[in-house]
DNA sequence: TATAAATAATAGCATTACTATCATTTTTAC
DNA sequence: GTAAAAATGATAGTAATGCTATTATTTATA
């Protein structure tokens, strides 16, 4: 059996539909390695065209700039995270667990799925864990919100708030709660790589159930 | 009785320390004004000359591009408030309070302190909250970390676990939840301003304690 | 009052972030 | 199988950005 997923994406977010095309989905896959190896920062549209053997140009008939096409992969990422979360709470019944797993699944190293052909989900935890964060840290946040731009990160927050919420009725800051497991598992994880003395795991220790375990720990005590 | 307080800051980030001539104080304070009404995408050193009336060279005598100057006023910024929280907690005995006091005065809002005349924290504070993690969303965080820019933040993690540890000797998670703290004090009231359906309050509401209490609640039921 | 230090004025250059045009190839429709 | 349409490639160009360099002028200091 061999399934490909496909996640329905804003049309807002490109020119031209990437996923339809050969070029389209080399674009999605060389930026990928290209905002993973050298940061977003360096990256800009005539090298990814340089590096897959198109024009710049060509790239632009895509997107309209890099920002855009951050938010393109980063949504992906967050879409592709709550059909993670929702796949494996599938018939599971218990509140607790399923908040858990949800925990785990966010927090957790992330292998490349192969029903994803051209997305290389390890490299694009990483850009979401190092660069995620800009997508909504700039001026354009009023426009980019109205554009629906953030939707499936609220959905995933709204998600988790519900679990937090079938867990414990009562817990008044479900959302505030989500927000910061989704905002904790990854920065913390980027803190244990680049600035450990900030957590109290380090890099070299190979149990990458760490933050997960802080994270549990901190938010069932919580909604007790 | 007139105090200005004075924060020794970090040489490797200026050419020429800012705090020491007029121009340096106009630039330092000028900046935060325009980052504040513009944000840093949109911020140069051109624009900045203009707006002082100097030039462009002129500020490039100060520092070496505008990530410095954004990490010398965030790094002044943190230093700021270890030192607000040292001095609202001196004297006071109980763990508890202590805690309680540093977590309130990191996520409410902050108002212009008058001994410190060259730099207006409120404006710091907003600059902070939506544009301090790019200070470390960089791929010069490793050089940038041996060159100590990050000592400020870190101090302040260090106090707030140690503060954490006071109160509760036995927890293992003190420094990951003491950036916890930092962060989502800031990250939910930029959140609650510009995408509240993630946090559990309204921009509108003028209770601006909210943040502070769920945060207080997470952090006082995780450590009991 | 000489000297050094700081600032102002101006120029210039490589890179970035696009936009435009036109030729060529590939796809699709009949 | 061919014509039309769509997608891509090749090339050029422009305004803004992020610097560096040079020289002149002002200001502080000895």
């Amino acid at each position: 059996m061999e399934i490909y997923i496909q996640i329905k994406m804003n049309e807002s977010l490109f020119l031209r539909n990437p996923e339809e095309t050969d070029l389209g989905k080399k674009i999605i896959q060389n930026a990928i390695i290209l905002i993973h190896a050298h940061g977003l920062e360096c990256f800009n549209f005539k090298k990814l065209a340089q590096h897959i053997g198109t024009t710049e140009a060509g790239i632009y008939r895509y997107f309209e700039n890099k920002q855009l096409l951050l938010l393109f992969i980063v949504d992906w990422y967050w879409s592709w995270q709550e059909y993670r979360i929702a796949f494996h709470n599938k018939n599971i019944s218990k509140p607790e667990l399923k908040l858990k797993k949800a925990i785990h699944i966010l927090s957790e190293t992330v292998v490349d799925d192969i029903s994803t052909p051209y997305i290389n989900e390890k490299l694009l935890y990483d850009i979401v864990m190092s660069e995620g964060a800009k997508t909504f840290l700039t001026k354009h946040i009023g426009e980019y919100n109205k554009a629906k731009f953030f939707k499936p990160y609220k959905d995933l927050c709204l998600h988790i708030a519900d679990l937090i919420s079938d867990y414990s009725p009562n817990y008044k800051y479900a959302r505030s709660l989500a927000t910061t497991i989704l905002e904790m598992s990854h920065s913390l994880n980027f803190y244990k790589k680049n600035l450990p003395s900030l957590t109290d795991f380090s890099d070299t220790k190979k149990d990458d159930t760490l933050v997960a375990q802080f994270i549990e720990k901190m938010v069932f005590s919580a909604i007790q």
